[in-house]
DNA sequence: CCGGAGGCCGTAAGCGCTTACCAGTAAGCG
DNA sequence: CGCTTACTGGTAAGCGCTTACGGCCTCCGG
């Protein structure tokens, strides 16, 4: 039982397949009674047109593929990485923005050491390629940017990508040390830093660094992670340890090594926020789940993927140059364990707002539209 | 700047295109010279195969499709759902399987109020569909299944789906009472249920009166929530201000719920699990972070989504006819919730363990091997 | 020395669709 | 009433690849 083609549809309808076409593909030069006759019996044939031979013949495959990183195949370990959640919401909002624009979405997770070849057979199955965080090697990177559309996404500037998607590590930690500083007085900051190889971890410490002194309060000590849960633990234990007073408020780089430190304080008895405050960087699910909640810096991860896919409809269809790199702003998430009074989850900070940002900016009306609708769905 | 052909390799390496091909696709009857020639030349030229000529003149795409239901598009109440984050590990369960018997994942979310075109569009671009929970309707579901491969995930039973894939709610529930009422002797249970509308929520609810009855314990009240953390909250109100005393253990039916509850037994106060025990089921990411970690029930969410693609791929094969039903096994999640001993995260309880399962019946030798460096690759 | 058997590779058809080009028809005009 | 014009819809080429089929050449046995 083969599924219908064009070809039986024109029989059926009485037409030659390329009327069939235009009445599909709703072109014009086709009087309505024909048209209504085809539509009609592909309804009834129950007609799927095959992908495959429209993309061969038109050219493109309206597919955008998506390149990210496995870090193992063990899920006990890979919520070690934040990375983990941090991509199924990047896969989350390029899904969204692909299909708003009528495209679809092909993934591929490259595993540790298992080469690159999956991302290389997407160039040939995909109108476009969007690299999350360091997926590939430069050199893959260069060798699929030479030859394909590509942005990189959360990626510092890697070679040959013309396309470039990532936060802004700097604002989001000047703002969130301000709160510290400005709104809660303290003067005594410690720094959970994070991997040196982390462009992010660099940034965010050196902005920590920065802005401490600007307004007035000292580092009083820096630790360094390794951006898990458990290496959170180890330096909450070696503070511990040490018998030196605690800064009044402990800043982790993640809050990966947020969740661990919290878990050492609690078992610690060491009250929290009353005695250190504690702060991280990503706003990953668990944040809001922990007493007291996590005061933190939203990284829009949805928001990077849609903006990456967005992007990269417009670079592929040339019809305005986009820019090629884009910094999404990050957000200060104020919870408890700053020192701030709780707030119940359901009325979370940012309810509402999570679809906004610079993608809006890209596709304009139409995509307003689609986010009202949105909005609309949340009342309904 | 044309991505290079086979006409171009064939030209280069001065053969014809219908050698480039045996060539480029290790087929018999080449001469190893003229091989490694049209290999070398399409080195050279990087050339990657156009995966949409190759699926139309091959005759299959390659590719499998995951539709999937898309609850919200905004974070903040799309994480009231256990489904958002059970999705993920669906899919990332689902594109390592595709990946080891090669083939790509196409990726469909369908939104609320949307129609379900998205999966009617994918019939015609892939070789099989993975439809999970109830992503679209039962006739839609019907529509898809007669004129494509389809395998229903999570759900229990769907009008035409040739192939079923689900967990044991069954047992895995039946375990945890026994955990409670043997090894804890708790006697004195109470339920927070799930909507009725859940046959999720059901199976679990009627195991629980079974099991209970069977081991001599009672169910001394029951509460209905729909499956949100909020409604968690709620129901562990409506118990403190009934004034009633608490039962020995709180059974929730799934873990966001288990979250409510404890977050406002945490507000009152009440010790858990000295006052009361506390359970959930699916075991998110969450539920192990949370003081105490949550005693609950392992779904296992990547699994599933590995077991739909390989039963997928089988039934496309025809090699041999894949069940109908596949039943994966829960797991009970020990931590101190119910009243054991905490355990520290980082040796999470089943480490090591996550990628055995049903999956391997299926495709047998190559999988074990695959299995095996996967293992290999946590040591290294 | 000839016929047959393989090994190697080229020729060409065709996968299902889009679209440039052209043909036929009816309407509009002088 | 003949010719142009505007619509409509058909014809056919071609997207890049796989593969059935067949041809040529070499090697072997008789």
């Amino acid at each position: 039982m083969r599924a219908p083609t064009i070809y039986d549809l024109a029989e059926k309808a009485g037409v030659s397949i390329a009327t069939v076409s235009r009445a599909l593909n709703a072109k014009a030069g086709l009087s309505a009674e024909t048209r209504d006759r085809v539509l009609a019996v592909a309804d009834e044939l129950g007609y799927v047109p095959n992908g495959t031979a429209r993309g061969l013949s038109y050219g493109a495959t309206e597919t955008i593929g998506v390149v990210v990183a496995t870090r193992s195949t063990n899920a006990a370990l890979a919520e070690e990485h934040e990375s983990l959640l941090f991509v199924d919401a990047v896969i989350r909002g390029a899904e969204r923005s692909a299909q708003r624009i009528g495209y679809a979405l092909l993934l591929a997770s490259i595993r540790p050491r298992s080469g690159w070849e999956a991302a290389k057979r997407m160039v040939g199955r995909t109108d476009g390629l969007v690299v999350v965080d360091r997926a590939v090697s430069e050199e893959a990177m260069a060798w699929l940017a030479a030859r394909h559309p590509v942005v990189a996404l959360a990626w510092d500037s890697p070679k040959g990508a013309e396309l470039v998607v990532r936060i802004d590590n700097v604002e989001g930690t000047r703002q969130l040390v301000e709160h510290l500083v400005v709104h809660h007085g303290y003067r005594e900051i410690g720094v959970v830093r994070g991997p040196e190889s982390s462009p992010d971890a660099t940034a965010r410490w050196q902005t920590v660094e920065r802005s401490a002194a600007a307004l007035g309060a000292r580092i009083v000590g820096t630790w360094t992670g390794d951006f898990s849960a458990a290496s959170g633990e180890r330096v909450a234990r070696t503070i511990g340890r040490s018998g030196a007073p605690l800064p009044r408020v402990l800043m982790c780089m993640n809050d990966q090594m947020a969740v661990g430190v919290l878990k050492v304080l609690s078992a610690q008895e060491i009250a929290v926020p009353q005695e250190v405050a504690v702060t991280g960087f990503d706003d990953i699910i668990v944040s809001r789940y922990l007493s007291p909640g996590l005061t933190t810096v939203r990284q829009p991860a949805e928001e990077l993927g849609a903006t990456a896919v967005s992007s990269l409809f417009e670079a592929v269809r040339g019809t305005h140059l986009a820019l090629r790199e884009m910094v999404l702003p990050t957000e200060l998430v104020v919870r408890s364990s700053c020192g701030c009074a709780p707030q119940p989850w359901f009325d979370a900070p940012h309810a509402g707002v999570e679809t906004a940002g610079p993608a809006d900016t890209l596709t304009g009306g139409a995509h307003s539209v689609a986010e009202a609708a949105g909005l609309a769905e949340l009342a309904g």
